[in-house]
RNA sequence: GUCCCAGUAGCUCAGCUGGAUAGAGCAACAGACUUCUAAUCUGUAGGUCGGGCGUUCGAAUCGCUCCUGGGACGCCA
């Protein structure tokens, strides 16, 4: 527990034991004491609507409830510094700032760990994500679940809990043919030869490289081979080119996976029958039709789901189903799947799976990436996976730069539909929110540096000097970034640290406008200043890197 | 037809486990660089929180209903 929690914690256990003193209700009778921070500044440094809460409870007024809390409160206990009881009944607190001045020497000695917190208690969670189709390359939604899936990862570490990263590599299903089919022809094409897509074909660019590729490794002896030969070959081939460039693209978008989890091993080591008997066992299995149902309307689905069809090959949901299980053998506590928004339909079903396996259906939580629209000089650009005209996350990180797109697929909320434009993200100006946020870092960078030129050496600092208004600002968001990290870690909420690192750059600039730092006529002042600096530096980096962006030291 | 997401300032979005006068960025307007980086700051203006009904001391937030936009409803993956 850091300075602020234990102040607040402290603050929660005095107004309880207040109302116990004043009588106004039992030891069970009170409800959990929530402590808000008002907006209005006048409003106090924490406020509490216990009074109104107790309303019923007490059968008074809640204002009259609120002076009884007052006046029994140990006000020595808890830093209060003032109180005061304010609109229907709210009891604003006023505390003594003293102790914010203890978070600079935690800040500075706690360095890239300020912000951690153990509130995950060693919780062990695995986090699936990405895991798109080695058919071709990832586009803007891969790019905003991969930007969403890795600065959760980060986050839920920071707060404590135990993170795997997985991705499922789809490298079974029909799908797989396709791809072969697929090089196949665009290795013709390279050749010169007239041939045709396949219907289900994969029309993107990078197809279209295999083909050349390999026409200009291997020419025409590749035509040899017997078909199933050379279906095999086109297979593998174009299966570890897709792979490897996956692997490189998330690699360069600095997203990178403790697992990467193939469908195939599952047929291999034989885990989809024994899956599927495991559920007959239990019951949840039937055949109709000529085909092996599982009957998921036992668990809040709308219909039953094939898994064997008739033609005796499995459904998707088979594999997944083993796929699932052979990740709760493996003893994590939770599972989240990070899906777009095109695969929601599919929760129910899995969700019955992880039931009908034994376990909780909130073991398995999906979190949906809304879809993202792409915007250019104004005008959507769209987007299709068929004719391969799709942007790709490659040609993204070309043109507009890793931290601005992982910036911009982090700020909004993973769950709304999202704009992104590009021209924005490009842009190089005071429009684009993430070099707000990174000017900050670097204009610290640049006082510190030179207070080093001078020979100040800040070691010494009295952070109590640190009296005036933009400073106490400061210093009360900075104690404010551990418990954002464990909200944004225990609700699947990323989006809250470059919310949060946004305000705390606002700060930081305010505070530069108003107070000159470095002041030779006073060095005190400006060694407490200097310490200040260094913790609000430490403090962004810390949020940059748990949302995958650079900390530059100028710019 | 059923289900999911969204509808908040001109634009893009926060806020949604119910709380005080609904916030931020951009755009608009007015100011601040002999000063540690003006990629900054200070201020002004901008709203029937899609509509309606309900729940209660109190609703952007919860419930019902309707409207609009997007998505999903395969023995595809």
């Amino acid at each position: 527990m850091n300075v602020m929690q234990e102040m607040q914690e402290n603050l929660k256990q005095a107004i309880k034991q207040a109302v116990l003193d004043a009588k106004l209700a039992s030891e069970d009778e009170i409800p959990a004491i929530i402590l808000e921070q008002p907006k209005d500044k006048a409003h106090g440094d924490y406020a509490t609507n216990v009074a109104m809460q107790l309303a019923r409870v007490a059968k008074k007024a809640p204002r009259q409830i609120a002076d009884e809390i007052v006046a029994s409160l140990d006000h020595s206990k808890a830093s209060i510094k003032s109180v005061d009881i304010a609109g229907p009944g709210f009891i604003n607190f006023f505390m003594n700032n003293q102790y914010l001045t203890n978070l600079i020497p935690t800040i500075l000695e706690q360095q890239e760990a300020y912000g951690s917190s153990n509130t995950g208690n060693g919780e062990k969670i695995q986090v699936e994500f990405v895991s798109a189709n080695p058919t071709g390359d990832l586009h803007l939604g891969h790019a905003r679940g991969a930007s969403v899936g890795d600065s959760l990862c980060n986050i839920l570490q920071k707060a404590g809990f135990v993170v795997s990263r997985e991705y499922y590599i789809n490298d079974a299903g029909n799908q797989i043919n396709n791809l072969a089919l697929s090089v196949e022809a665009r290795y013709n094409q390279a050749l010169g030869k007239d041939f045709q897509m396949p219907e289900d074909g994969y029309h993107g660019a990078d197809i279209i490289g295999i083909g050349k590729k390999l026409a200009e490794e291997h020419g025409e002896e590749l035509l040899n081979k017997s078909q199933t030969e050379q279906h095999a070959f086109f297979r593998e081939y174009g299966l570890k080119y897709e792979l490897d460039k996956l692997a490189e693209d998330l690699k360069q978008f600095r997203v990178t996976f403790d697992n990467w989890f193939s469908e195939t091993s599952l047929y291999e080591e034989e885990r989809i029958v024994p899956a599927i008997e495991l559920l007959r066992e239990k019951g949840y299995i039937y055949e109709k039709d000529g085909a092996t149902w599982f009957r998921t309307t036992d668990f809040d689905d709308d219909k039953d789901r094939v898994l064997v069809k008739q033609d005796g090959s499995y459904t998707y949901l088979s594999p997944d189903i083993a796929y699932h299980k052979n990740k709760l053998d493996r003893g994590f506590d939770k599972l989240i799947n990070i899906w777009g928004a095109d695969h929601h339909g599919y929760i129910p079903r899995m969700r019955a799976a992880i039931q009908a396996l034994g376990y909780d259906a909130d073991t398995l939580e999906v979190e949906i990436i809304q879809m993202v629209n792409l915007f250019e000089n104004g005008e959507k650009v769209k987007m299709s996976k068929r004719t391969g005209k799709a942007v790709t996350l490659r040609e993204l990180m070309e043109e507009v730069g890793i931290d601005a797109i992982r910036y911009f697929f982090v700020m909004r909320s993973a769950d709304s539909h999202l704009d992104f434009d590009m021209d924005l993200a490009r842009s190089q100006s005071n429009d684009n929110p993430v070099y707000y946020v990174q000017y900050a870092h670097a204009r610290i960078c640049t006082m510190l540096k030179q207070a080093k030129e001078k020979n100040i050496d800040y070691a010494d600092y009295d952070a109590s000097l640190l009296q005036s208004e933009k400073a106490e600002d400061l210093l009360k968001k900075l104690g404010e970034f551990t418990q954002v990290v464990a909200d944004a870690a225990v609700n699947r909420m990323p989006h809250r640290i470059p919310q949060y690192i946004f305000d705390l750059a606002s700060s930081l600039h305010s505070f530069y406008n108003a107070e000159k730092v470095i002041n030779e006529d006073n060095l005190e002042e400006t060694k407490a200043r200097l310490a200040l600096m260094e913790a609000v530096r430490i403090t962004l980096a810390n949020g940059l890197q748990l949302i995958g962006v650079q900390a530059p030291e100028s710019m």
